[in-house]
DNA sequence: GATCACGATTAGACAACGCTAACACACGCT
DNA sequence: AGCGTGTGTTAGCGTTGTCTAATCGTGATC
């Protein structure tokens, strides 16, 4: 379905990454042909092109589309959790379908309605109403010493999603959370860290949290939690 | 798509019809044809049967399927009413297509969350939590001189569904709304009633709504509306 | 320069859904 | 008996979306 790839695509573009027919096929989990003969309709259908690259841009009708799609999982994802109180994990199941369901109506009520929040419970900006902050790098990026506080959960492949998310909150690693790193492996590529907990994330699943590097702190200096 | 089909078989049942195929396709405004395969998948996927009179029978499996769709349905149209404020018409829209992304866990959590509601805006019960009052007949079987109280507006083929909602929301016919039948031309197929104000339906359109007969008033006791 | 790893496309199939045209039935009425 | 109306099915076709197997490019590596 043409939602779902363009909701594939900005996912792609926002971690930075070239967007190609080949990850495509990764994130959404089809075969290439498949993708290879999606994108021919969706071209016919202006919503992209293909450079001469063959990297997939889209088009304005293309944007405002995929810009609508993620913009509505990320309000659900919030109304699932703050309203009716399912758990992130959930939630994201949830609003992979619900977003192909939801009008631009609805999309607006339920928004103001939550009183226009910022971001999705997992810390992404909500398109055209919020941006991603400037100052943002990856956990992986983070020195021996350093602390941060996490700002948000990349999107990842569908079918990887649930595993991950699941996993970050088995461990607290949720965005609001404070964490110190402790040791970087750089053979192992992985990482030990302190947040509520020591724990050990390889640079893997590290890179796909985002967060502030904080001030230096003080030592001995008292600081609150959060 | 299955669930749209085994909607409309539960609608056209609680209408009080025998559910066929041409019936079907009136209902979901496709052609004949496309019914025809359709069922045979069904059939083939266990959901329903033919009977020897070629009347469309739901096997368990199907009748819990289409009750979820239409108890999804309700449920979804409260939200939209009660706690998004939109109007009748444009949340049966919504909901139509709202119903085919919500899971059991967010229908149910959004059924407590709106206080386990007996009926959808427009009085239909809502299946597992609600049955259909006994006492209800047709606006079209009231006779001149009779009053009553509506109870609920039927559900009809989708795209009768829109309009129908909307004229009878513009003329205040509402579930709640007490209506006494002045005349009725039986000729002309109409009949003339009093709501807030002097009104005439087709029997068509009267046979729509449901109502259940007040007791006579007593001449000269006052009584509040409502 | 040959080879390998990726990426993308072609070829060919299949299922789900939808359509029109045409035919087949069955029942009721003249 | 014949006809008309409503109902259901066949036949044949188009689009979307997905797959496997095989082929083709291209850039990096040996």
């Amino acid at each position: 379905m043409v939602a779902h790839y363009l909701e594939a695509i900005y996912y792609i573009r926002a971690e930075g990454e070239v967007v190609r027919s080949a990850r495509l096929a990764d994130w959404l989990s089809v075969s290439r042909p498949t993708v290879t003969v999606a994108l021919r309709r969706m071209t016919r259908d202006g919503m992209l092109r293909l450079n001469a690259r063959k990297e997939i841009e889209l088009t304005a009708r293309g944007e405002t589309a995929a810009a609508a799609i993620v913009r509505r999982h990320r309000i659900v994802e919030r109304w699932l959790t703050d309203v009716l109180g399912l758990d992130g994990v959930t939630a994201d199941a949830e609003a992979e379908r619900l977003e192909h369901a939801v009008s631009e109506v609805v999309e607006e009520t339920l928004y103001r309605a939550l009183g226009r929040p910022t971001s999705c419970p997992h810390g992404n900006p909500i398109p055209g109403h919020s941006t991603m902050r400037a100052n943002e790098l990856r956990l992986s990026a983070l020195k021996p010493g350093e602390t941060g506080t996490i700002t948000r959960i990349s999107e990842v492949a569908q079918r990887e999603a649930p595993p991950l998310l699941q996993y970050l909150h088995d461990r607290g690693l949720t965005p609001g959370t404070r964490i110190t790193v402790q040791e970087v492996d750089e053979v192992g590529r992985t990482m030990q860290l302190r947040a509520a907990r020591l724990l050990t994330l390889s640079s893997e699943t590290a890179s796909k949290l985002a967060v502030v590097r904080s001030a230096r702190l003080k030592p001995g200096r008292a600081r609150a939690p959060r």
